[in-house]
DNA sequence: TCTAGTTGCACAATCGATTATTCTTTGTAC
DNA sequence: GTACAAAGAATAATCGATTGTGCAACTAGA
């Protein structure tokens, strides 16, 4: 067997014909350019035989074009982030592109690399998970015309598309249903307060507290980390007033509260009850099953998708319209964390 | 701002100069060429007003060389994988590696197909996890001389280096955790049956079994999933003999089969006791903790990586060394789901 | 002053694929 | 028999970066 990679050279050499015929044999244009019948079997056979595989590079030089998507999302570890990847990944390669991933671990410095690189690389399209706070490189990629969507995070100054979930009212109704339950003292476990999902989710929260004439109880923590969920636990439950309920605004914060919950001895959720964000699958077997928001990852990434490859190929340049900003309503899993209280 | 991507060409013209000499300064070997302070000067500042930044497509054609990894894996979903994925991301970024990456959705088609497409986009290394059983695309890249190392799984006869955890320890040492708690019906929950890491597993699990004087209790199940995990434990648990133990050999089966127990009324570990594979953060917080074979993921990604990149950077052409099959013992994270027996 | 060597930089080919343009041959109509 | 069209395929430029080789201009020593 050859050593050598085929080219279209090399396929163009051994049946003596010109590699322009070649080329368009084996993009499908034969006919528009009247090649015979038997010209074009002869090409494609030898192609065969050669193993011949086009050169991308090549390819993406000529035609500026890297049938590739960048993908720049936080934090791989994070299951939620994962379970976009995953699903992101399916479908573009079902149409086509490869996925150029980047995990930037939540750092605003990896992210502006990442998207530079990617930049460098040509990518047809970029879906992007913000880390940070800044929006400079994503304004670049407007400037050199590289079509970009959001996906759970976003801003909403930026004429950049976004899908999501409405952060908001998964929060605002989860808070209505401790506060139907009986709970006044509820307090709310943040992550990175200045991420979209934080603070729309932070918003509901105080809104739903507020709509039934209550102040909003506490508000703490400072990141999606089981770290957080911890140590802001911990301090919880040394103050003199403690609370009836907890709101987890994710699953990694929930895990590290549960911990700190089980070492001080208290149950779930005949001490205090407990709610969720991001429905992962384990919660229905933990030592209390717990109430959470389910976020439709599947439904999300696959209208990110959708936005990406239409903005791709019309390369329509009109503005953001209002369909370009996408919020879905999360369902709500009721499980037994939360306990009625008189 | 100019919109026109700038390129050596638009530097070359504005200073006026070659391209020979703007390349040559670009890539740091100004003196080797004796280009004078001035002019390396020069052209440092017009790149930089530019923001310059170099096509990786043209570099990639002309150095055949694409200073990218193809990861190939099985599945995004499962946190064992996606732990991986973002370690080797990290680590090779920090090595000015790009990462393009394929769920396979464990199957064997899509493996091919990634592999195929990753092999004409010239990666300079690729990672792989593989789904399927099948090798001929494997040993293709070997005669395209691309440096590959496999993770987790891989195949002993062929002359590829791989790292993975010693499953074998690992499932024959808390197989014996067992035993030496009083368990002698052991039952074994498997994954997918032609993947290295289960052949492996269940061989410690026999191995462990027959050391003691007892036959395997049970193997049954075929695949890393809640639904076998689940069924499986379903029809053994209607058996005439029921087991005292359940290996679950990853915590995907582990959920499962903790649901079905659930649903029947079992309680672990007073009815019955349950050990796994894989040590999720979150078996900490299940209704009873479950011990758990660790497996060094960081370790793994950091060893493989290292691998790839001496195979890229030396192009050692020598032959498999006994040095590039590494197997590394895990740790068991012992929790309560193990009751002593008498 | 002349030669040999050094300094500073440019020419042009190359990587593999695409494509507008051009060229040759064969067929057809009057 | 001439003119012209259509069929079938080739020439050559192009994308952006890299690099072996070549060529002035200048310097130093004899």
């Amino acid at each position: 067997m050859q050593l050598e990679t085929a080219t279209i050279k090399t396929i163009a050499d051994t049946i003596g014909l010109s590699l322009t015929t070649v080329s368009r044999v084996l993009n499908g244009v034969a006919k528009k350019y009247r090649i015979s019948k038997a010209t074009e079997e002869r090409v494609l056979a030898e192609a065969d035989r050669l193993g011949y595989i086009p050169n991308q590079a090549a390819r993406n030089l000529r035609l500026k074009k890297s049938f590739a998507i960048g993908l720049v999302i936080p934090n791989l570890a994070n299951p939620f982030f994962a379970n976009i990847v995953s699903v992101v990944n399916q479908v573009l390669h079902e149409r086509g592109y490869s996925v150029i991933l980047t995990d930037c671990n939540e750092e605003e410095k990896l992210e502006i690399e990442a998207v530079n690189a990617l930049s460098a690389r040509n990518m047809d399209g970029m879906i992007v998970i913000p880390s940070g706070r800044g929006k400079k490189h994503l304004e670049l990629l407007r400037q050199k015309r590289t079509p970009v969507v959001f996906i759970d995070r976003y801003f909403e100054d930026l004429a950049i598309p976004y899908v999501a979930t409405n952060h908001y009212d998964g929060a605002l109704k989860i808070t209505e249903y401790l506060i139907a339950n009986g709970h006044r003292k509820i307090a709310c476990l943040q992550g990175s307060n200045h991420v979209m999902p934080n603070i729309k989710r932070v918003q509901g929260y105080i809104d739903a507290m507020k709509g039934h004439g209550h102040d909003p109880f506490y508000i703490g923590g400072n990141g999606f980390t089981f770290e957080s969920g911890y140590l802001e636990t911990k301090l919880l439950m040394q103050r003199s007033e403690r609370p009836t309920a907890i709101l987890a605004l994710s699953d990694t914060i929930l895990l590290g509260s549960l911990k700190a919950l089980a070492e001080d001895g208290y149950r779930v959720p005949e001490d205090i009850s407990i709610a969720t964000f991001d429905n992962s699958v384990y919660l229905d077997f933990l030592a209390c099953p717990v109430t959470s928001v389910s976020q439709p990852v599947t439904d999300i990434a696959t209208i990110a998708i959708k936005l990406l490859l239409d903005k791709i190929e019309q390369q329509s340049t009109s503005g953001l319209t209002e369909q370009e900003k996408i919020l879905i309503s999360p369902a709500i899993i009721y499980r037994s964390s939360i306990a009625s209280i008189p």
